[in-house]
DNA sequence: CGGTTATTCAATAAATATATAGAATACTTG
DNA sequence: CAAGTATTCTATATATTTATTGAATAACCG
């Protein structure tokens, strides 16, 4: 019966040592940002404005439960997400969306109206509107939304006449955690186009089905 | 920019309190258990070994986070699953045995054959094989795979001989990290029957598609 | 082959998490 | 309403986690 107890624990304790890679902030907004796409430590560490150390042990920790892989390129050293954790991530921030009403007031201090997967793909197979995604440019080459178009929120400003005023414009970005799409969003619609958000990002279109572009 | 960085701070920080509930070996068990059925406080630390203040201060984690809810029976306090945590807790889990060898390695233990999903859905079609669930009979009554019968680990001895000796039986118990179904397939074994274990739970069965029965 | 540089390791300090025993609380139930 | 009891809270000790600085490492590349 001890002996039961001991192998009990042994299995807990080995699943919590996986859990343990979603119990800290910091994690969660590295895995999110290599959603993305592929990151050095040093890029990472600029991300999360902390320290080049903390984010590599940060990293460790990641990597020992093998929900990141490395590869080395040159003197850098590259960390991805590995097979499965996009779909963990995704499920887990969904019951987290669900269940946190502090999260959920959060996310609401936009005035400008959100879209969801099913309105964006309808939107796509007809050409009805613009959807547009404001990451940066190394980004969305990694991997986007087919059918959308690329501005980075950066560029903007000098760039938004090329957007045709007569469809209406749906923004995206990195994710529901990201705030350059309400960004984007407020500075379209004082040039006079009709806005709304898809707040999720490329990661939530890919575990819904939604079709993608990248080269990898 | 740095108040765009306390809102990214708040909504990981958000984010990580639901995550945080999956970082700790205790809290895990306490939800393996809750999958089979609710349970009061004081069960649920005898289930643990450990005392029940400590039982309650992990409980407290869990509520707070909503990913299980309560409610008063007579004198006692009843906690049970909420919406939505099953199928992250299975996904976490299914994330962790696919890559944490060391996981892998402490289930295999066993020499007796497994059998997955749809070989039990197979045999359960046609009758080619019994079905056997050793939990507990509180457990049975909450909720089973549909088709399966029950005894609890604890009769098997003096009950075995209930079962048809020409069938093939499948036991199953809990989940992947309970050590009945793997006692109770020796223990049918050495009387002459051929056994192998279904060892996933109901959870997984949920989650997968499974038809269940319960009165709840 | 040695300089360069990105990353990791080590030491430390501070914060957070965990377990326990015992006190306090809250709710039922007679 | 008072007694009884399951649960939660408090205080405490210990262990783990996290962030930082500065040193060590590793491997590319001239």
């Amino acid at each position: 019966m001890i002996a039961n107890r001991k192998l009990k624990d042994a299995r807990y304790v080995g699943f919590s040592t996986v859990g343990k890679v979603f119990s800290n902030s910091k994690r969660l907004e590295l895995l999110d940002i290599l959603i993305q796409r592929p990151h050095s430590v040093d890029e990472l560490a600029t991300n999360l404005q902390q320290s080049v150390a903390s984010t590599s042990q940060h990293l460790q920790v990641l990597k020992r439960a093998k929900v990141v892989v490395t590869k080395r390129k040159g003197t850098t050293i590259i960390y991805r997400l590995a097979e499965g954790t996009l779909e963990v991530f995704v499920a887990l921030r969904a019951l987290a969306e669900n269940i946190s009403s502090d999260l959920q007031m959060l996310h609401q201090q936009s005035d400008l109206p959100t879209v969801g997967f099913e309105y964006v793909q309808h939107i796509l197979k007809y050409s009805s509107a613009i959807l547009l995604d404001v990451r940066t440019k190394s980004e969305f080459a990694h991997r986007h939304m087919e059918g959308a178009i690329n501005i980075p929120l950066s560029d903007l400003l000098s760039r938004y006449t090329e957007l045709s005023i007569s469809k209406p414009v749906i923004v995206t970005c990195r994710g529901p955690y990201c705030v350059s799409s309400d960004e984007a969003a407020h500075l379209l619609e004082q040039k006079g186009f009709a806005v709304s958000r898809y707040d999720d990002g490329v990661g939530e279109w890919c575990v819904q089905g939604g079709d993608l572009c990248g080269p990898i």
